[in-house]
RNA sequence: GGGAUCGUAGCUCAGUUGGUUAGAGCACUCGCCUGAUAAGCGAGAGGUCACAAGUUCGAGUCUUGUCGGUCCCA
């Protein structure tokens, strides 16, 4: 069985009938199933955590296209960021902006426009070899002047509404990459790290020997130090103790930390005590005055972030370098000294360290306090600090002119239209999610970079005037500037070169475009329009495909991709982008590390597992192992389990079927017996199939894989191991047989529309083989087929729940046998079975004969309080008599359970005749009802036992010689048919047995002839030697010596 | 520090509104069965359901706290 092979003849098939188009060509007039891409980038390989992710893409546009709905599925492509720009970068080896921008923007972001599309091709053959079936001949492009018109004009429609807005705000900053991040990056980019903790001396101004000891992570931010911050109502207390050098100190700091911030906090003692707002307004002299400073400031101000948790209770105030910081100054009035440049050195002014790298300065900043006595202790500090998402190097919060989206002027409106979309898994729609809306902040949209969508706004540069616009259209911008921009590149540095006289100062000043980009969120984000070019092209598309019914991505896009769309959508359309998304958790690496590009040795080759067990295998996995929203771990073995667990099942059976019908000339034309009229085991395993399409079509409508996936799975378990294995001889020995192949047929068709989202392969050779070409007017695809109607009538929960049982008792039956070790080729009498209650025992009346064939015994009964029970048990049930009772339960409960042995034999007697017993306790009556208590019973000596949870299987092991011979024929029977085997022949040849051996076998096969014959499809059964031609084998069967040989009939 | 989520057998996971003796699969041992099967069946072994307290007649399940993993925020 080669599955890759497989896999590719329906992927050459798919291509040459070209199904994936049909799907969408034949449904153009069907009700509309709206499914967004989220745009991967292809300058890298695709690797597992991408099979994920187009795995649960997939399933549900194949489910919707089956259930009749049209599924538009156009790719696309995320082309813009810093990403790619960095890749460039190290192939051209320039180390920042400088060396950019004396490289060329023109040229660099020409090689940015090559590099993006580098693995295009793998991405082609990845999605078709895991059938993730998108459009990429007309995929969206984020790069093209379409998209970035349309999102042009998403941004003018933000413009008009007083949305965007340029601000000084203290934002985290890449110094490397030289521009801000905004919030959904660096929540990418956080690591745990060891810091410098240092306690610092801020001398009070006006009382000398005493200071303010401050606690910072940071020391490079001292230089721009302006204020320090307390809680109002904190407790503080001044303290005395010894210094380093054996003088005296007085220390300033909050009581809550005392034990936290001093060296040893014995050698205290405490003067004072009083609150935070005492101390406010209090000078100290500044530590570093490298900045001339006009207005009063180095005095200690209230925060309402101060918290007593760690530090010393005082903050130290930096307005430039920090978000708190930056407020509080603002409200002070206080200076904001910016320290250090925007490639992350300090200022010349900084004269000690002028142009040091900021981190690198804190151990000198260090020396240099503790050289003044000014520094109290330094220790490491571990916590969790902001990377730079791609070029890892630590972020520092640094004030900055940027670009915002004033979201959190929508935030309710985002909020009220996140309730309305179903999140799976669904706490993070109130979860994750939502705390992110209910903490937004003002999106930082500028970027200062290269590669990536322009900001269309023209500053007039007469400062006088600084007249501004925002463009919404490449029409607008030659209008503007008077010139046909019809073929611009609106990249930079093209569209920089566009300029015009201002005609709000009479052309007193020119409009030039300001330098940001936007961040590349804004790019995807903007797809739901930008995908059509709306509004300038395609208008009517976009109304038909907005918004989606169906994302899905990694849950890291929780704060990128799911939340860009949805503020767009929210601040531009007043709309959901999406009714529901599916956020999945990430792929982990057998070390529970998650996949990543920029981990290279944690990548697993995705075509590994193609290669060896087939892409189905591979997307199974992924929906039935775990919960989506969970992080799981990978492994090739776990795939593996897929094959031999269920794929390998299910094609064995189709494979047993096939074998079969071929051979018996059945066809699906020959008129089925009706359902009512079938075996048992037909109608069960229809009654099972109808109740699994119920099952399965509810679970993928409410957007469940696991749910669907599942039941499918342990539906081929008992398809193969109880109903194939049960109805095999009705396969080619019966009358009957018409039922059992109208029956397998009908669940093997029904099977591949119920895997056909998920198995898509499987499904199609399934279908392909049994369906199209054989049932006129079937489609010629599984996927454009109809998906499967529940047959109400067919579900008999009374038979599965008997079957259930059957298939227990047959446990514990083999359970019993094995405790006295009887093979089950060797007959029995009978098997007695204990049963829990009146109503099991009507329903498996009709399985008996199952039972007693599975468990090879002549005779089933059911064990009914008299004759051969001689002890009995009660259980009183918890789940009923524990709700009647409350909390008298446990002594009523114990009142049965260990009651005297006549009392509850009479009692086990009475309930097992359907009525109900009371107990008196302290002179109050309990009535228990029959069905309330469960009856145990254990069966006389001379049986065999076996007992689980109140059922109990009694075999009668007596053993007459009858029984003997039929055993010893049962086992010449097998060792005939592994000889058939051995001797390669054909499952329908005829075959001549000889025999020899003791006499009682001689007399076993005698007394078995038809049996023997019949079962080996002999037409001779002879008393001889061997013949020259055959293939003989000698064996020793319970002591008894027999040699057998087995000729082919030529017919 | 805060939030979300998870913690059940060596591994991967189920476990319904709280209710009998917590279940599968993989792997291991022994045995059985086999006219589709890389399979199947039975038995053995493997669990303080992360830990603690609480609510309750009764907690894997609910509450609170602690610890640990993952993700996010600061």
């Amino acid at each position: 069985m080669n599955i890759p092979d497989l896999e590719n003849e329906q992927l050459e098939f798919w291509r040459r009938s070209h199904v994936f188009e049909r799907t969408m060509s034949e449904r153009e007039d069907r009700p509309r199933f709206v499914f967004y891409e989220g745009p991967p980038t292809a300058n890298g390989k695709p690797g597992t955590h991408h099979v994920i992710a187009r795995a649960f893409k997939d399933l549900f546009p194949r489910f919707k296209t089956m259930r009749g709905y049209y599924v538009l599925r156009k790719g696309g492509w995320d082309t813009h960021g810093l990403p790619v720009e960095i890749e460039v970068e190290k192939e051209l080896g320039l180390k920042d902006k400088k060396e950019i921008e004396a490289y060329g923007i023109a040229p660099f972001n020409e090689k940015c426009r090559q590099s993006v599309f580098r693995y295009i091709n793998e991405w082609e053959k990845f999605s078709e070899r895991m059938a993730y079936w998108v459009s990429l001949d007309d995929a969206y492009v984020t790069f093209t002047n379409e998209y970035i018109e349309s999102v042009w004009w998403l941004l003018r429609q933000l413009w008009d509404k007083k949305l965007l807005y340029k601000g000084k705000r203290v934002v985290p900053y890449c110094a490397r990459c030289g521009t801000p991040l905004s919030s959904h990056e660096v929540a990418q980019g956080y690591k745990d790290v060891k810091d410098p903790s240092v306690f610092v001396r801020f001398p009070l101004r006006d009382e000398p020997g005493t200071y303010f000891l401050v606690w910072t992570t940071t020391p490079w931010t001292l230089p721009g130090n302006v204020a320090l911050a307390v809680g109002r109502d904190v407790d503080y207390v001044l303290i005395e103790g010894p210094t380093e050098d054996g003088g005296v100190e007085r220390l300033i700091l909050a009581e809550a930390l005392l034990s936290y911030a001093l060296k040893n906090r014995d050698a205290y003692r405490v003067l004072d005590r009083f609150k935070g707002s005492t101390l406010t307004g209090k000078h100290y002299s500044p530590l570093f005055t490298f900045l001339p400073v006009e207005q009063d400031y180095a005095y200690v101000v209230e925060g309402d972030f101060v918290s007593t948790e760690e530090g010393s209770g005082i903050v130290h105030i930096a307005p430039a370098f920090g978000q708190d910081d930056m407020q509080v100054g603002k409200k002070y009035g206080l200076p904001v000294l910016e320290t250090v440049l925007p490639n992350g050195a300090f200022i010349d002014a900084v004269r000690p360290w002028r142009g040091m790298w900021v981190k690198d300065a804190d151990a000198e900043i260090i020396k240099d306090l503790q050289g003044r006595g000014l520094m109290y202790r330094v220790t490491l500090y571990e916590h969790s600090y902001p990377f730079c998402w791609r070029c890892n190097s630590p972020l520092l919060y640094y004030a900055r002119d940027t670009w915002f989206v004033a979201t959190t002027e929508y935030r309710d409106r985002l909020i009220a239209l996140n309730q309305t979309i179903n999140w799976v898994p669904s706490h993070i729609r109130d979860g994750r999610f939502g705390n992110w809306l209910e903490d937004l902040k003002d999106w930082a949209l500028g970027r200062e970079r290269y590669w990536g969508t322009p900001l269309p706004i023209w500053r007039c540069d007469n400062p006088e005037c600084g007249h501004m616009l925002c463009v919404s259209s490449v029409d607008e911008l030659s209008r503007l500037s008077g010139f046909d921009q019809s073929n611009l590149d609106l990249h930079r540095p093209y569209v920089d070169e566009v300029h015009w006289a201002c005609r709000e100062c009479n052309g007193h000043g020119t409009m030039y475009r300001v330098p940001e980009l936007i961040d590349v969120w804004f790019d995807s984000g903007s797809m739901p329009a930008a995908q059509w070019g709306y509004p300038h092209r395609n208008q009517e598309m976009f109304k038909e495909q907005y918004p989606a019914d169906y994302i899905c991505e990694a849950v890291d896009q929780t704060r990128g991709w799911f939340y860009s769309l949805h503020a767009i959508s929210g601040l531009v359309f007043d709309s959901v982008a999406y009714k529901n998304v599916i956020s999945l958790g990430h792929i982990l690496d057998e070390n529970g590390l998650k996949m990543s590009k920029s981990r290279p040795e944690t990548f697993v080759e995705p075509w590994q597992v193609f290669n060896k067990y087939g892409g189905d295998a591979f997307r199974w996995y992924m929906y039935t192992s775990g919960p989506p929203g969970e992080p799981r771990r990978f492994s090739l073995d776990l795939v593996g389990e897929v094959v031999t667990k269920f794929w390998l099942t299910l094609w064995n059976t189709y494979s047993f079927f096939v074998t079969y019908a071929n051979l018996e000339g059945w066809s699906p034309e020959q008129p089925a017996p009706p359902v009512a009229a079938r075996d048992p085991l037909d109608r069960w395993v229809l009654s099972e199939l109808h109740g699994l399409v119920r099952e399965v079509t509810a679970a993928l409508e409410a957007y469940d894989a696991p749910g669907a996936a599942r039941p499918i799975q342990s539906f081929v378990d008992q398809l193969s191991n109880w109903y194939v294995r049960l109805s095999r001889r009705r396969f080619w020995k019966s009358e009957d047989s018409g039922s059992a192949y109208a029956t397998l047929y009908e669940v093997l068709t029904t099977l591949a529309h119920l895997l056909a989202p998920m198995m898509p392969f499987m499904a199609e050779m399934l279908y392909r083989n049994l369906v199209a070409g054989v049932k006129p007017g079937a489609p010629d695809s599984v996927h454009l087929a109809a998906w499967p109607e529940v047959n109400e009538g067919l579900i008999d929960r009374e038979l599965m729940d008997g079957m259930a049982l059957a298939q227990r008792l047959v446990s514990l039956g083999r359970a019993a046998r094995e405790s006295v070790n009887l093979r089950v080729r060797q007959p029995l009498l009978e098997a007695a079975f204990a049963l829990r209650s009146a109503s099991e025992r009507e329903s498996i009346g009709r399985l008996s004969d199952l039972i007693a064939d599975e468990l090879n015994v002549r005779k089933v009964t059911i064990l009914d309080g008299a004759g051969d029970v001689v002890a009995y048990a009660l259980n009183p049930l918890p789940a009923k008599l524990g709700r009647k009772f409350g909390k008298d339960f446990p002594r009523v409960q114990k009142a049965l359970r260990e009651g005297a042995p006549e009392d509850v034999a009479r009692w086990a007697r009475t309930l097992l005749a359907g009525q109900s017993v009371t107990v008196t306790l302290d002179g109050q009556d309990y009535e228990a009802l029959p069905e309330e208590v469960e009856v145990q019973q254990r069966a006389a000596e001379g049986y065999a036992l076996a007992e689980d949870a109140g059922y109990l299987a009694a075999l009668n092991i007596t053993l007459s010689e009858d029984l003997v011979l039929e055993g010893l024929a049962r086992e010449v029977v097998r060792r005939i048919q592994t000889m058939r085997r051995d001797a390669d022949f054909e499952i329908s040849d005829r075959i001549v047995v000889t025999y020899q051996g003791s006499k009682r076998v001689v007399k076993a096969i005698k007394a078995h002839m038809d049996y023997v014959s019949g079962e080996t499809l002999a037409d001779a059964l002879l008393s001889s030697e061997p013949g020259q031609d055959a293939f003989s084998q000698s064996f020793t069967i319970d002591e008894e010596d027999v040699v057998l040989s087995v000729r082919r009939v030529v017919p």
